[in-house]
DNA sequence: AATTTTTATCGCAATATTACGATGATTTAG
DNA sequence: CTAAATCATCGTAATATTGCGATAAAAATT
């Protein structure tokens, strides 16, 4: 195994969980922090911010990428990333609602 | 390595992750929501509730317990758990914040 | 054309995660 | 005391993730 299977949870529960994973590791928050500042958008100026490799780093973009959390435009030889604002609004109101579901009167 | 650095990183963003954990999964998205809904509480319940066996529903409540965000009072033989109403609170501002800290004006 | 700059990708090694059956531990019920 | 119920843990297998050096790819510069 060591395979999460999806099939069997709600399209909703596997999106969470992916949007989840753009932060669950700490340099992608240190990235989406970075690009939601501003601090930094070229993937030269991350690699410089961040304390691991250009391969590293280039893969947990890719990763973002994938989640569709950031969106890279290509400015050649550099590229250049920045925040999906749909997506991340997406994340916010996902994990809104998430945190609102929560009904208080303790059965523990 | 498989290993993530997290020496390298601050405190903060090692949480943040930490937290993000706890719903980057869709069976943990499923057991928060039950909790946070109260539909179920009692571990058996949770089981009944997920299509996963009961070794790998205990294994994911393990690592909601060591994250914070639930907590367990027993009720031999039964584990009664409830989400952790502190911890729910430092996810919510903490991802509030996080979210907060986007500013508009693209630059992609 | 050769070099430089920048980024992506490959290949590898180490570790982590996911999943489950089987087994253990604990307490109640009979 | 024995059996049943409930949950945690162990052991194992399969796959995923993390990290990095090396290399490839693409375009500008010399």
């Amino acid at each position: 195994m060591g395979t999460t299977k999806s099939e069997v949870f709600t399209q909703e529960e596997n999106r969470i969980a992916d949007l989840a994973k753009a932060f669950a590791h700490p340099a992608r928050v240190a990235i989406l922090r970075l690009l939601a500042q501003k601090k930094a958008c070229i993937c030269g100026d991350l690699v410089d911010e961040l304390p691991l490799s250009q391969a590293t780093v280039s893969q947990h973009l890719k990763e973002l990428k994938r989640i569709g959390i950031i969106q890279g435009s290509i400015d050649p030889p550099r590229v250049c990333y920045c925040i999906n604002e749909t997506v991340w609004e997406e994340a916010m109101q996902t994990f809104g609602r998430m945190f609102a579901t929560f009904l208080k009167s303790g059965c523990c």
